[in-house]
DNA sequence: GATGAATGAGAATTCATTCAT
DNA sequence: CATGAATGAATTCTCATTCAT
């Protein structure tokens, strides 16, 4: 029994070593780079290796996204425990987002960039009725519902606007992984005006004025 | 003389040529199958011959991406002409820019995408200041000031709104591209609503509360 | 002495067990497809075990093609109990000998087109004297001999004789099993024409004409 | 003109000398061994310079092939050119076929053996009407008619004969093939007498017995 | 200008085999 | 008896680049 668990530790051990190495690459090359003979290299066995514990170059590439989107959702899971009131639900979650994302650089651009079917099965928001299909646009939807609160306004519309927060709060994470040198502070500056910005863009639903 | 001018525009026709032909591989590719081999079959010259229209293949996607920002921004140009007031003339150029990009696709993503410095001497946009380097952030940056004519607000916000404003409709042209098969009408939502929630951001601003 | 014979059992039994498995993949994909990793596959065991059982991928082959000529003997065995008259006798052994050498399919070819010593040890039929050596050859002579009882024909010519039908019948064997795609009835047209045609030959030799 | 001249046949050498290098390595090694960097350990060039005169190792192969059968083709036809009796024709004709044949050795296998529909458009030669697509198997055809002349035997019979006389005459050349060392005396007594055993089957037809 | 020939490096896989356990 | 881990060598093929002509 023992010896069992033993072998399968070192199984996965070893394949946490390949996905190790593969996201090291993707992270200083992209993703565009990785290869079954760069990633023996880094762990220093031979390439046939690798295919005793992935079936091919694909399965590795599918098992980081899936690690990838696995992680982003846990943040949000974390941040929904909380107790507070919606306005602020929404600026915590959005932030907690926002620094997790940075946090995972290039492993989140991979995934959130990649237009291949098996991925978007998990990360296409922008269809109607996503918001039933998608954890992350659901929360937001969640959220902003409960702002706006006994407002006249419809599902839809609700909606669209999970979906527009979602897709802006993406445009900042994305732009400030690919310019890489924005310093800590006007980070900071930068998401919190994003996030107040969003929120006024929400409460100014409610009167439906335009 | 007229020599020598007829040997230069027959090098730029050329050059081109190539970059014509790169584009369209990368459109119906990605960036990272461009080749110099498929880049010749299409031209139908020999690979070789590339070479003495550019140093290397690195020359010829920077060349791509100027030549793609300079199209990008070719259209906030045309924009700008307008007349009208400024929150219309703030939605007029940000539909336009979407449309433009979205119609530019591949081609969009790997210019917006690119981390390379030479690209982001062009298209980078978050760090405090770059209102005055770029100049489709400067655009954002003038609408939003006479949205806010005669308000008391401090240029430094207006900046980081203006840069707000650019990652969000960045982070929806992304997705649109990303998740491809969007249909027309709901991407005539989301844009309406992009839109409409921008604007309706700007215009608490004035207010100052949050 | 009886644990001994069990393991004995075993042995032989997993011998045949990897036998069987590389028989099909012969079967399905030809002799240059088999691997010693598609056989472990089959058989659910780890490639390692089989060097238990063979010394290495030859030696599994070499068995393949003994125990084929064994099966393709054991056939023509059969026929032999047979009490018709020569005449009947012979056709009766050419049918089935062909429609079981048919049957086998990948394997008749593979063994009977293999170049290797040792299997030719057991198929080589050309050289003279190679009637006393093999069994099958032996039969045809046998039979030949018969039909042409008390006929003035010398040895040497029995003997070419039963060469010459022994290589007309594998030609169209070999060509059957070639084409593939072959109609039964076309099958049947060709074996009974086949047939017909060689004791019209040997009948000829009676008269040794010419 | 001249230039081009040269470089053409430069390239045709090229093309021929890769094919000669193949033509070994399956003499050698038989055609599954056949790797791309055998050929160019060989001809002593870079394994990829071979893809620059042949799309890959497929067109290599069929380029093996039509040549092959190609170089059989022109033997039937030199035979064709002769103005003696119906059955001297046919026996000249199947003797310089089977030394061609011999002569091609591991060639002559590959083709004959391949069970690729694109050698078999050409090689096939069982199916009933084959006699009109396959010049061989015409060829035959036509002296055994030749032969038979003035007899009432229906033209589905001769061509069955016709066949019969290939797949026999297949099976020889086969297996003195796949046998190699039989002593050239042998040989011409297995393809004498075999001749001999056709011509008796063939006008053993007249009579219709059986 | 333009080309064809050539190459070295690298891509993903597959395989027969060995060995410690 | 059986296995999983490991490897080195081989497979086909693509690519950016150079160079003589």
């Amino acid at each position: 029994m023992s010896i069992q668990d033993r072998k399968e530790r070192e199984k996965i051990e070893m394949r946490n070593l390949i996905i190790g190495a593969a996201n090291h690459i993707i992270d200083e090359e992209g993703i565009d780079n990785l290869s079954i003979r760069k990633i023996a290299n880094i762990i220093e066995y031979s390439p046939a290796i690798i295919y005793h514990y992935f079936k091919d170059k694909n399965e590795i590439v599918n098992c980081i996204m899936k690690t990838g989107y696995e992680k982003i959702l846990s943040v949000l899971a974390t941040a929904q425990d909380s107790d507070i009131n919606p306005k602020e639900k929404l600026k915590k979650t959005l932030r907690e987002y926002i620094k997790a994302a940075l946090e995972m650089q290039e492993e989140y651009k991979t995934i959130m960039l990649s237009s291949s079917k098996e991925v978007l099965d998990h990360t296409a928001i922008l269809l109607r009725g996503d918001v039933n299909k998608r954890q992350t646009l659901n929360i937001l939807y969640q959220c902003i519902k409960s702002i706006l609160n006994n407002q006249d306004i419809k599902d839809t519309e609700v909606e669209l606007t999970a979906q527009i927060v979602w897709t802006s709060t993406f445009g900042l994470i994305m732009r400030v992984l690919i310019e890489k040198e924005i310093p800590e502070n006007q980070q900071e500056l930068l998401i919190e005006h994003h996030i107040k910005f969003i929120l006024n863009g929400i409460l100014l639903l409610k009167r439906g004025d335009e």
